[in-house]
DNA sequence: CAGTGGCTCCTACGCTTGTAGTAATGCTAC
DNA sequence: GTAGCATTACTACAAGCGTAGGAGCCACTG
């Protein structure tokens, strides 16, 4: 079975799989702490719940063969981001990609160095399609 | 008061406001038919229930002069996508516009018309940030 | 050995969301 | 004028979400 899609993550979940992403791996007590340090406070059994849901929509694999469990994101980071990204474009900008990035351009939202960087990137892109 | 941010909107709630923001404006039965044209039937009573939410946060305003009442965006499409885009960027990209951009880049998700439309942007975007 | 603290499991609970039914009211067409 | 049909107001309700408390277990510490 290929890859098989990441399952809907709501917020709360999201910001879980994130502080996994960063730590690699963890406890409930290191998620905890790690979700601490991006100021997102949450008791103990909180944390317990979200990695528990996500376990159980198989966002996440837990390892129960040693205490304190340990929790593993089950996807990359940037499939999720990527998959996300899309649902995004589809469902609020109607499909429209580009009407998305242009707003971004110019909405000043991005540095010269970034802008610079991301025309660089068109021009792959642009060659790739060249070529096909 | 300054323009006041658009009340935030779920799902449903967004695709109602599509609707209206296609109409202009319209009644109930009227954004039903437009919602139907999409794709979405819903109950007439739903549609009316989504628009009273929407009119409770304010997203919409009500004419309710004559019967049956007429319904009108409180607020620019515009605005409204700028506004998700801009939290969008912020909790799922943490801020990072730019790997959001690059990512919807070498996704392939634009075609070459659209990757030139982009560049094009981005060369005013750049001009402007050097005169400044 | 009894208390403390970490850890897991199960339960809870109020709020939001999506979807819709029912009641009441008023216009319309026979 | 009576039976419909459109329209609004109110109510409903199950699922999902964010957040967390309590019970029970086990190991360590004094």
């Amino acid at each position: 079975m290929p890859p098989a899609r990441c399952p809907d993550l709501t917020p709360a979940e999201l910001r879980v799989m994130k502080a996994l992403w960063q730590l690699g791996r963890g406890s409930v007590a290191e998620v905890r702490g790690e979700l601490g340090a991006r100021g997102q406070e949450l008791a103990y059994t909180t944390v317990m719940t979200l990695l528990g849901r996500l376990a159980t929509k198989g966002a996440v694999a837990v390892d129960k063969t040693r205490e304190p469990f340990v929790y593993k994101p089950a996807y990359r980071r940037e499939s999720v981001l990527r998959e996300r990204l899309r649902e995004f474009v589809r469902d609020v900008f109607d499909g429209q990609a580009d009407s998305l990035v242009l707003r971004l351009v110019e909405d000043e939202s991005l540095t010269r160095e970034e802008l610079r960087e991301i025309e660089k990137k068109i021009g792959d892109a642009e060659r790739r399609k060249e070529r096909k």
